[in-house]
RNA sequence: GCGCCCGUAGCUCAGUUGGAUAGAGCAUCAGGCUUCGAACCUGAGGGUCGGGCGUUCGAGUCGCUCCGGGCGCACCA
């Protein structure tokens, strides 16, 4: 990448003038002043001289091709030449390499998200996992990771015990095959009249009667036991409960875009579980516990609570089938990194996790990184999928979409292909929202502020793309189709393949302040790219969106492209920096997981 | 009680390995479409970065401490 070079150029000639001095660059706050600076702080100490001095020194004895160094206070800042920043970004932008990509290195990482729970509907809090895994999953592959997404479902556990029994008491004589609404069913939308609802209500059902009868607590774990120990009734029911889910999961994920490279649940690892115990056992991890449970102590690793890796009677726990997990996927994957995107209340869980593994096999010593995220919460409090107090994720999207379908007709009711338009956009503005803000912060639940589709939201990004696309359509055939993509896109692929696009020989027209601020924020797409991958989240990626197309919309309202009285070099400049514009909006919204449509 | 996370404008939040005058959006107020898409743009007001001490040439960022909030703390996941 071009931008690269001038960045090693100007390393590599401080590092000569300066030798001995770590140089470390950075990208300054504001476009005026420059590409890269060079703070003098730690070098000018370490030469006994007044920063500004060194800076000025430097600027007066170093010279950099199509550049100008500046001594500005303390820092040493490299200001390319108009029309050289120009040429360099948009060579990159428009070139055939993905503009801020990197070549493979062969480097394995696992992402482990979504992970939903057999049985139960989909919240607006699965969709934090959902999204951000899919996006460290496409950030990952873009910067040239081999990646496997893994999709641990939660199809294992206690929680078949309880739905088993609910599903005896309630179901089987009356509605077997779970095809009708229970007597008890209160008033719920068509659209959420499936077996995997009723499945749903069983399971709130019995955990609200459970708390008047503590004795069906037993009644549910026989029940799992039952399951374990291979019951052909309980195999039977667990099967098809896991089916029915699976189907309404599939259709989520496809709405979403998203998909996985294994969908390896927790009852894939059953039958190695007694081996991975075993291994515990003869490493001489394992010891009895309180209440005759099988734990293993760390103490000495900081964590006061033991994890208990077989309960007292004998069956396994979540840690165990995360355990077995772990090992199956070192020998499969041999990964150098493994990502797991799960919420912050198992962060105890996952630090007894990897402390366990450290001390079986040290080779899992910093590759197992969980990637926690803060809860959903409502106004009212916690979500509880068990109380029913929950917010669907499919009615969040939907009233997404009405709300979008609305201003459709309001502000644009001749366009085609409306309805697909208003998904991407009500999909866009819920998925972008849960990407904004940093990744560990809890989110409390606000219909206006999730489906708000002004201001720093995906629809905003989305429409300085769609006007991008509207002016390349004007301007004709040639340019519109340089934003259009060569190769379909889907889940399977991080890298979007754009038709050719050339960049005009001479670039006028761009000298303006708005279209240099809006070329300086293109330029700082790569780093937000390395700091999403390096923090585990998208939000550095967003953020950096928001940035280019607000800078855009400067641009567009001070630069005219297509008037009349536009020479034609000046307004081929300008298309060539609206089509970069346009690749990197659309390529960074679709690793976020959002598609960026060409009208709206 | 112990551990982890968080505290930045009225509200919701950004703030790159510690670096230039702490930035957005929403809300409020004042402007801008017979001209490339106004789902937009320009401007204004609004801050002792929870309090204090410390490390440093330099702290919103690191350390200690206090205050306030969230989560977790042995057989749920």
């Amino acid at each position: 990448m071009v931008m690269e070079q001038v960045k090693e150029q100007f390393k590599a000639s401080l590092a000569s003038a300066l030798p001995g001095q770590d140089i470390a660059l950075e990208r300054p706050r504001s476009w005026e002043h420059g590409d890269l600076a060079f703070p003098c702080f730690r070098a000018a100490k370490a030469l006994g001289v007044p920063p500004p001095k060194l800076a000025q020194d430097l600027a007066a004895r170093m010279t950099i091709d199509g550049g100008e160094l500046v001594a500005a206070g303390p820092y040493l800042n490299l200001r390319l030449q108009p029309e050289a920043r120009a040429r360099v970004l948009l060579e990159a932008l428009l070139g055939p390499t993905p503009f801020g990509s990197a070549p493979d290195h062969d480097e394995a990482v696992l992402v482990e998200y979504s992970s939903p729970n057999i049985a139960k509907l989909f919240t607006i809090g699965h969709l934090r996992s959902t999204m951000i895994g899919h996006a460290l999953a496409q950030v990952n592959r873009y910067l040239g990771c081999r990646v496997q997404r893994l999709n641990h479902l939660g199809d294992w556990g206690t929680q078949f015990g309880t739905l088993l029994a609910a599903y005896k008491r309630w179901a089987e004589a009356e509605n077997p095959a779970l095809d009708q609404d229970f007597p008890w069913a209160e008033e719920i939308p068509e659209r959420r009249r499936n077996p995997l609802f009723r499945l749903f209500q069983l399971y709130v059902r019995f955990h609200q009667e459970e708390e008047q009868d503590p004795a069906m607590r037993d009644e549910a774990r026989a029940w799992f036991r039952r399951l374990e120990e291979g019951d052909s009734e309980a195999r039977r029911l667990w099967s098809w409960f896991r089916e029915i889910s699976l189907a309404e999961f599939h259709r989520i994920y496809a709405r979403l875009g998203v998909a996985f490279d294994a969908l390896d649940g927790e009852a894939f690892y059953e039958d190695r579980l007694a081996a991975a115990v075993a291994k515990l056992e003869t490493s001489g991890l394992l010891e009895e516990g309180e209440g005759g449970a099988r734990i293993v102590r760390l103490e000495d690793a900081g964590i006061q609570t033991p994890c208990i890796v077989l309960k007292a009677d004998g069956t396994s726990i979540y840690a165990t089938r995360d355990l077995a997990a772990a090992l199956y996927r070192q020998e499969t994957y041999a990964f150098d990194r493994c990502l797991y995107v799960v919420g912050s209340d198992q962060v105890l869980h996952f630090q007894q996790l990897f402390a366990v593994l450290n001390k079986l096999d040290p080779w899992f010593q910093g590759r197992m990184v969980h990637a926690p995220f803060g809860m959903v919460k409502l106004p009212e409090g916690k979500m509880s999928t068990r109380k029913g107090n929950v917010v669907f994720l499919e009615d969040v999207l939907d009233e997404a979409v009405t709300r979008v379908r609305a201003i459709i007709e309001e502000k644009n009711p001749d366009l085609p292909s409306k309805e697909r338009v208003a998904e991407q956009l009500g999909l866009g503005a819920v998925v972008f929202f849960d990407a904004l803000n940093d990744r560990v912060k809890p989110i409390t639940f606000a219909w206006d502020r999730v489906i708000a589709l002004d201001g720093d939201t995906g629809p905003y990004v989305q429409y300085a793309h769609a006007r991008i696309c509207s002016v390349l359509r004007k301007a004709g055939e040639a340019w519109a189709q340089a934003v259009r993509l060569a190769a379909p896109a889907g889940p399977e692929v991080a890298a979007l393949t754009f038709h050719l696009a050339t960049v005009p020989d001479e670039l006028p027209g761009l000298d303006e302040p708005a279209a240099q601020s809006l070329l300086f924020e293109l330029a700082g797409l790569p780093d937000a790219l390395r700091n999403a991958q390096r923090e585990h989240m998208a939000t550095p990626l967003a953020r950096q969106l928001l940035a280019i197309a607000k800078t855009f919309s400067g641009f567009y309202t001070q630069c005219p492209i297509l008037k009349p009285d536009i020479e034609a070099p000046v307004r081929d400049a300008r298309l060539a920096l609206c089509a970069a514009t346009a690749r990197a909006l659309r390529q960074g919204l679709f690793l976020m997981g959002i598609q960026a449509p060409e009208e709206m």
